[in-house]
DNA sequence: TCAGGCTACTCCGCCGTCCAAGTATCTAGC
DNA sequence: GCTAGATACTTGGACGGCGGAGTAGCCTGA
């Protein structure tokens, strides 16, 4: 990943300076930091686990998505709405999975215009072992949080997703 | 960004499913899936906020650390540090940098393996003025939280850092 | 002094993302 | 039924990030 730790914590550092600067919103400045690192930090850690078997992380959740899905299938437009994808993401993705034999681009019976995305059986035992693995032994990447505190962090972070309109309050 | 919001939360559906499978650690996947959309939607919102002023959150951060320096200047490998950044992207970023005229690359003074990054007085302007805009503004992309909910934010995620190893715990 | 190893940066190639534009298909309104 | 606009996906181009390999310069020890 990256060469050395830091012997302190850089973004208590940058908080300070930013503050001692007179800048506004330090509070907003250190928690938007430490979103991007945390993200960082985690989809390095997920994507090593799952690199034994050929994923990543999108491409992971993306068969994760079909695997729950009550045909297997699923447009790739409502994917990408799922996901948060722009449809071209879900194209290069699909694109990928295909190629791998995880997934199985079907007509769709009625809107020729939309193409399904099929797990294939293949497809669904890659995904049983990855999580195996990845959530497993990994816990998915975030160590040192108990289950408390994961739930106080997604209750924090589900505030951020509607504040952004991803969904309706409630 | 993407096409429309969903009329639900679609990570709370997925642990969900995730749970009702027996799967391991439903927790730290929904906490983990949470910050990878938040990342996703800050990082839209703080770039969108920034492209007036041509810079990304990733050049906007490498300027601001320079601002902040002593000298107005770092070695790149010290700036790959602090920002926790690949080699590469340094070099990626200090280019772009360069080219807009916002740093300038300058000969360390004894040892010539390492360049330093220098940023301009342009660079200071556009340091200031971008933050005004983006900080101010849009609260650095971080909308519907408070500072309390902020702080806690980010000494939830400390943790996940010092579980990582990015710096020693106190 | 000089050989070997370490460090600092750069180049190349891949991946995932976005934007803008293009094609095919469906659907609503007349 | 036909046209105009919406919808669904794909393509091409750009960018930022990483990993690996390469090059140049430093430094230690015999």
């Amino acid at each position: 990943m990256s060469s050395r730790p830091l012997p302190f914590d850089a973004i208590a550092e940058a908080r300070r300076q930013w503050e001692s600067h007179g800048w506004p919103a330090p509070n907003a400045m250190a928690a938007v930091t430490s979103i991007m690192r945390a993200q960082q930090i985690i989809l390095a850690r997920v994507d090593a686990a799952l690199r034994p078997h050929d994923l990543t992380f999108a491409r992971y959740e993306a068969l994760v998505l079909l695997y729950f899905s009550r045909q297997g299938a699923l447009p790739l437009g409502k994917m990408g709405d799922r996901l948060m994808l722009h449809p071209t993401s879900v194209t290069n993705i699909a694109d990928r999975l295909e190629q791998q034999g995880l997934i199985k681009r079907v007509r769709h019976p009625t809107d020729r215009r939309t193409t399904l995305a099929e797990i294939t059986p293949e497809g669904r035992e890659v995904v049983e072992e990855a999580t195996r693995v990845a959530a497993g032994e990994a816990a998915l990447g975030i160590g040192g949080l108990s289950d408390r505190e994961l739930d106080r962090l997604t209750k924090l972070l589900r505030k951020v997703r509607v504040d952004a309109g991803d969904f309706p309050e409630e």
